[in-house]
DNA sequence: CTCGGAGTCAAACACATGTTTGATTCCTGC
DNA sequence: GCAGGAATCAAACATGTGTTTGACTCCGAG
């Protein structure tokens, strides 16, 4: 009984971040979805700052070892570069199973990161950073060596377009529009599929023009 | 002065949802960055509900106004198909030179349109989609005739990704690490022709094969 | 000059937030 | 069986929120 309220806890305010956002979520919303004391987040986590961190770290840390880790070992298979597209199943995956889940606290995870990318919370950020900066490096290195023609800056800038229309495409997953979990599963496999085809044609595009350099004029003109 | 703290109190309003969101920012925010009183906003616009909607609309309703004039023009100029390049210049120019701005009020739609994206509040999003429906679909309609090896659903989840995409690009922009506005139209210049070498790519790819019908396996497969 | 509405103001409202307190219950280790 | 820490509890705290009130100033029309 020692640590039940505790976990209970955070089940419950995992799915109540999905849904309401970080910063939407009061103590006691989540307290009273499990009839505890309003204290008791203060005795188990310090604060409810605290009890966010937590909850993040619980999903994130598992999610970044299976990506690295089915890095390491796509890399390992053969000398020559990991293909585009199996790279983006490898990044995909594990958050598609996570959105794709029947338990709502698996997929809560995605939904908050969906909500984080364009609800900059300053402490999360920093947070995530550090814990992502390391495997979004890995994978723009091998990106780099399956895109020769392409700068690693660009690179980079395409690989966070990919990351934004995921995001995206995860939060119109969470339309509340779409009811039934097999419903939502196979929207998710939908969209998996369209995505992917979306994104490796986008990431393999030719090098963008320099704007300054193009004589053709501005990439976007005016609409005059 | 009969309108004038009506203003003032719509474009200090503005410049703060852009910072800190239409969620997270309070009337006595925006009263004390003019000095006006806290009763202001309900004298002049009923509740600040009412505010939020009038600056939403204010720079909303010209931007739409464009976007559709331009594609007008652009169907009349022939009767071939618009291609798809120009179709997504058209969509993206408003919102860029907004971006772009020196003018932190014209700056701040796209900044509170791309939070938005993430941060779903059911009354901005019923106000929005019955304000960008109309638009939406007659470039869905147009996109059509240029990707006819496209089905409608599947032009329409790609559209969904460019937009995600574009939203991520811009809530970078924002980064308060690019300070200088030099530095700023120089990032959205930049960001801009990636994005829409990108996005043409994508959008031009091969049609996602069906993930049931797939005789390959899934299109993510587990990554054990 | 005066009346009256438009506009502003300080103060308080009712409510929600995260946190804190001190007492009370619970259960384990002795 | 009992001592003592772990865990829970109702209640209050201080602060922030949007809104409301009623008096106040201002200024143009009659």
């Amino acid at each position: 009984m020692a640590n039940d309220t505790k976990r209970r806890l955070m089940d419950a305010a995992e799915v109540l971040f999905a849904e309401h956002g970080l910063r939407n979520t009061s103590v006691r919303m989540i307290v009273s979805a499990i009839g505890a004391n309003v204290a008791s987040i203060r005795f188990h986590f310090g604060s409810l700052e605290e009890l966010k961190k937590a909850v993040l770290m619980r999903r994130f840390e598992p999610l970044v070892a299976r990506r690295l880790a089915s890095l390491e070992e796509a890399r390992g298979a053969t000398p020559r570069p990991v293909p585009v597209r199996r790279l983006l199943e490898i990044w995909f995956a594990p958050m598609l199973e996570m959105a794709a889940s029947l338990d709502p606290g698996e997929r809560a995870l995605p939904r908050i990161l969906a909500r984080l990318q364009a609800d900059p919370a300053p402490e999360y950020e920093l947070l995530l950073q550090q814990e992502l900066a390391p495997h979004v490096e890995a994978f723009l290195d091998e990106l780099a060596r399956a895109l020769p023609h392409l700068d690693r800056s660009e690179i980079a800038h395409r690989f966070d377009f990919v990351i934004g229309a995921f995001g995206h495409a995860l939060r119109r997953v969470d339309d509340p529009r779409v009811r039934s979990s097999r419903r939502r599963r196979e929207l998710v496999r939908r969209l998996t599929a369209e995505l992917m085809e979306f994104a490796v044609a986008g990431l393999e595009a030719p090098a963008a023009r320099d704007p300054d350099a193009a004589p053709g004029g501005p990439v976007v003109q005016s609409t005059a």
